[in-house]
DNA sequence: CCCGATATTTCAATTATTTAACTATTAAAT
DNA sequence: ATTTAATAGTTAAATAATTGAAATATCGGG
């Protein structure tokens, strides 16, 4: 590839994933009560997706260090969305799991959420938004493999 | 489309829009200078970019309130990347610019960011580059006309 | 039993953000 | 021309997210 047209493409790509990360994030907001944020939306859709986690998984999924995790899951444990567990075996082990109270709140979200999506993702072709998430999806390995190369 | 495959479209964008996201502002981060945040680096770039702008367009590029800006402004101006000047026929007006160190930060970090995003640019086609962007600019004029219209 | 590793939390500091109130200045209306 | 609206930006108090270092508690091997 020539450089000139590299660097147009690299531009384009980080102007673009730029405005679209922050408005998306933007819309996310608002279909959130007031007093929760993207962030704790964030964490309670991975959590239940896996089911019980423990902080230390958590950090490395978020990419952040182990005590952002503590500070999170105190505000979520404090608006009853969340629960702390000790395992009995290995009492360092806290788990992590929702409430019913989160459970609920989590899944009007994504109701909200999924019909956001739906909205935009509705102005494709369904064989546009394949090749673009495949590609995204291609390049997110590439991410993830190089975490576990270094 | 399917109700079934419309959802799992809608997941998988959704997982593989979180992860991408976060580990990129984590690369990014890597090739920043320790007292550097993410926002910074956007902030000069978005302000490289317009060659003079207003707290009022920044907060507008940004989705943030102004104070929010104004907040960034007072941390830039401290470390000496960034300067305002007060319009003189519109007083309340306060024009923000780069410095000459803020430009050079910037010149130097653009080219270790190009270079990140190259290194994973160059795993794809050029065609597949050009598709996916493409449709992530389509994407984004979506997102960018539905906050005219409102 | 002791030592090093592991899991998590605490603490202090910084950044980013919001909302409401405030200052200053301009433009518009009567 | 004087009051009123609107506009541009800042300040202040609060919260969230984050980091890094130090602390606590527990586990496992020798």
């Amino acid at each position: 590839m020539h450089v000139e047209k590299l660097n147009q493409l690299i531009e384009r790509y980080l102007s673009v994933s730029f405005f679209v990360t922050k408005k998306a994030a933007a819309l996310v907001k608002c279909e959130l009560d007031e007093e929760m944020t993207n962030d704790q939306y964030y964490l309670l859709r991975y959590m239940s997706k896996r089911g019980v986690c423990t902080s230390t998984e958590l950090a490395s999924a978020f990419m952040v260090n182990k005590s952002a995790i503590t500070a999170m899951t105190n505000r979520l444990v404090d608006k009853g969305l969340m629960k702390r567990t000790r395992d009995e075996n290995d009492r360092r082990v806290v788990y992590l799991t929702l409430t019913e109270q989160g459970d609920a709140w989590l899944k009007k979200t994504e109701e909200r959420i999924h019909k956001l999506v739906e909205s935009f993702i509705m102005k494709f072709s369904e064989q546009e938004i394949e090749s673009f998430i495949e590609t995204y999806e291609k390049l997110a390995n590439i991410l993830q493999e190089l975490e576990e190369k270094a």
